[in-house]
DNA sequence: GCATGCATGTAAGAAGTTACATGATTGT
DNA sequence: ACAATCATGTAACTTCTTACATGCATGC
């Protein structure tokens, strides 16, 4: 884990810079606060945590004494983990590789029925105007608390990336879906002339 | 392979389906149509070509004749392999997991100067702007020839994308900085009240 | 009594990248 | 001579997901 490229070491400490957590709870913030832009699974997080402690840029307290279910771990950041998360953010960040698997099946549409395109393409507009109403939800609500308590900037941020992205995936999903119908229009002029 | 969740398989005979190619022109097709939003490597491609022969999705011909470098192995689809495509086309495509690095970074910013988190935000939207205008000369060009020749409906829904999503992510960029900087500016401001 | 949520963890495997090996041809 | 491009392939490795095991508490 020395010179890996993985940034599940860096997330965790950027959960933790804001208060010790546990697995779980770390777990459950990224869930709700990034989980449309990032995800981790329990099977990264838990080991991911003892290596941090093992490294010293964090320390787990265990506690038995909680009402519900077994014991759980707290862990909390050190002043190492701080530098260490520091360093990491002033680096310039990695050029993200995307996957949008419905990109492909609109671009090998020709193999099948345009309809099979448009269906997956309305679903993909529906889909993302939901994600749009929602993210609008967040920032309303952020709007709102901004001016008695103090700004959740970090949460505003990546509701904004939401609603830009959302935005401009279903903008075009509908142009694409008026080009494929306009094509279909022009092969049917074509077979009747 | 058989009940993976891998779409390689898919986008090689997509990839096919257009036409013979070899394993490296394969490749080199994806990179230059679909590089920013698919990537394949020659570790994935080599072994899937294999698979695809294996299951009869597609056939193989050698040749030792042609003038650049060793022997080439092109491959083309077979019927199957064209009602695999088929088949994989209409099902609805997975909802794709996103990974935005520089999100977290500018999400994680209060723990580091700001003037690092403004830098990347700089970086990414020139780095963005540059995709743009690249975009745009494809988008200028497919308008062009498609009045002569027939439309390349595929190329042009891929680099539409590109505009719209590469759009989003400057505009989130500009926004960003401009509320990090006006969350410093109110800092200051309560710090000399 | 049973599902759900809280809570920690591991093992197996899938998916994907990187580095390497090989080798001919073409352009500088 | 050397770099680049064409061309195929494998091995090692990293990363990540999924499934499972365990077990208490709470609400229906």
């Amino acid at each position: 884990m020395q010179e890996s490229t993985s940034k599940t070491k860096y997330v965790l400490l950027g959960v933790l810079s804001r208060g010790p957590q546990t697995g779980y709870s770390i777990k459950k913030a990224i869930e709700y606060e990034y989980s449309h832009f990032w995800q981790e699974s329990f099977g990264q997080i838990y080991p991911t945590l003892k290596f941090l402690v093992k490294e010293g840029f964090a320390e787990s307290t265990e506690s038995q004494d909680q009402k519900n279910g077994r014991g759980q771990i707290a862990y909390q950041i050190t002043e190492a983990g701080k530098i260490e998360l520091k360093k990491w953010l002033r680096e310039a960040p990695t050029i993200e590789k995307l996957r949008y698997e419905i990109l492909l099946k609109v671009s090998f549409g020709a193999s099948c029925e345009t309809d099979a395109v448009v269906g997956h393409l309305d679903e993909f507009i529906k889909r993302n105007q939901l994600l749009i109403e929602e993210v609008d939800g967040f920032l309303d609500y952020f709007k709102r608390i901004n001016k008695d308590e103090e700004r959740h900037i970090d949460s505003e941020l990546t509701a904004l990336c939401g609603k830009y992205i959302y935005t401009a995936m279903r903008d075009w999903a509908v142009e694409s879906k008026r080009i494929i119908e306009e094509r279909k229009v022009e092969e049917h002029e074509t077979k009747n002339s």
